[in-house]
DNA sequence: CGTGAATGTTAGGCTGCCTAACTATGGAAA
DNA sequence: TTTCCATAGTTAGGCAGCCTAACATTCACG
C-alpha cells in the first residue's frame, strides 16, 4: 500500500511542521517585544505605505474583523504615524494613510528588525541560508492557498 | 566589496523571513481558532504527557511568566485535563500532570491538528514538501540559538 | 536558628481580539 | 422620489492571555 506510507510521512511532516510553527510564534513574539510597535502595526503601517487603504481592506489583510482593525487604527493614528481621511468616492469609507512621522517611523522600525533577524540569519552556515530561502515561498504557497 | 553585498543579501533574506513569518503566524491563529484549546495549552499538555513537570519549567519552556503558566494550568485543571500535586522532594513547587481524560483528549486534539496541516501539506507538490521538510529544522535551530 | 533564595499564587492592569448594536451613506426598485 | 436593503465604520461590552508587584510558604546555608 503505497498511499498508507504516503500518508504517514505527511502526518509526520505535519506534526514537524506544527512543532516549528510554535518556534516561529515564539520568535515573533520576542520581535514583538521590543516594545516599539507589534506585528500588526508594522503590517498596517507597510499597507498604508504603499498608497491609502479602508479600514476594511486593513482588518481583511490582517485576518481579522473590522471593529478590532479600527481601534488598533486610532492608535496608531493617537502615536502620529496614520491619518484617517473620508474617502472622497464613498463618504462611508475612511481612507487610512501614513503621516510623514509615520513614514520615518515604519522606515526605522522596518530597518533595526530587519538588521535582527539578518544577524540571526547570519549565524547560518550558507547552506542552511540557502535551505531556508527556498522554504520560504512554500510557506506563503500555504497560508495562500487556505 | 564582497561583504557588502553579502550584507545586502542577508538583509533581503531576513525581509522575506519576516514577511513569511507573519503568514506562519497567522495560519498558527487560524490552527487556534477551532476553539478547543490553544496551542500554547496543547504545548502545556506535551510537556506533561512525557512527564509530570513544574510550574517554572512549564513557563520557561512557554517563554511565558510564571504567573501567567499558573493561569493557564489553572484552565487546564478547572477542564479537568491535568491536576496539581504538589512535588514530594520539593512541597514548595507543584508537579502538573495529565490525568487519564487529559491524555485521550491531548492525542485526539494533536491527531486532528496534525491531520488537518497534512491535508494542506497534500496539496503541495513532493519537490516543495521536500524544500519545506529540509527547512524545519533550520528554523529550529534560529529559534533555539536566539 | 534565621535569613535570603526559590516556588507558586493572588491581585490588578493592559492589549488585542471578538460579537452585537448602532449611525450614516450608497444604491436600486417601486 | 421615496423607500428599503446593503455597505462602511464606530461604539460598547466582554473575554483571553500576558504582564508586574506583592505576598505566603518552603528550602538551604552560614
Amino acid at each position: 500500500m503505497e498511499t498508507e506510507t504516503e500518508e504517514a510521512e505527511l502526518l509526520a511532516l505535519a506534526q514537524s511542521f506544527r512543532s516549528t510553527l510554535r518556534h516561529a510564534v515564539y520568535l515573533s513574539r520576542s520581535m514583538d517585544s521590543d516594545g516599539e510597535l507589534s506585528t500588526m502595526q508594522m503590517s498596517t503601517l507597510s499597507m498604508a505605505a504603499d498608497a491609502p487603504l479602508r479600514v476594511s481592506r486593513v482588518a481583511a489583510n490582517l485576518g481579522i474583523r473590522v471593529p478590532s482593525a479600527t481601534e488598533q487604527i486610532i492608535k496608531l493614528e493617537q502615536a502620529g504615524l496614520v491619518s484617517r481621511q473620508p474617502d472622497p468616492t464613498d463618504s462611508r469609507a475612511v481612507l487610512v494613510q501614513l503621516t510623514r512621522t509615520g513614514r520615518t517611523t515604519w522606515e526605522e522600525v522596518n530597518r533595526r528588525r530587519n538588521a535582527r533577524i539578518a544577524e540571526l540569519l547570519g549565524r547560518l552556515d550558507s547552506r542552511d541560508r540557502a535551505t531556508l530561502a527556498a522554504a520560504l515561498p512554500v510557506v506563503a504557497q500555504l497560508t495562500n492557498h487556505s
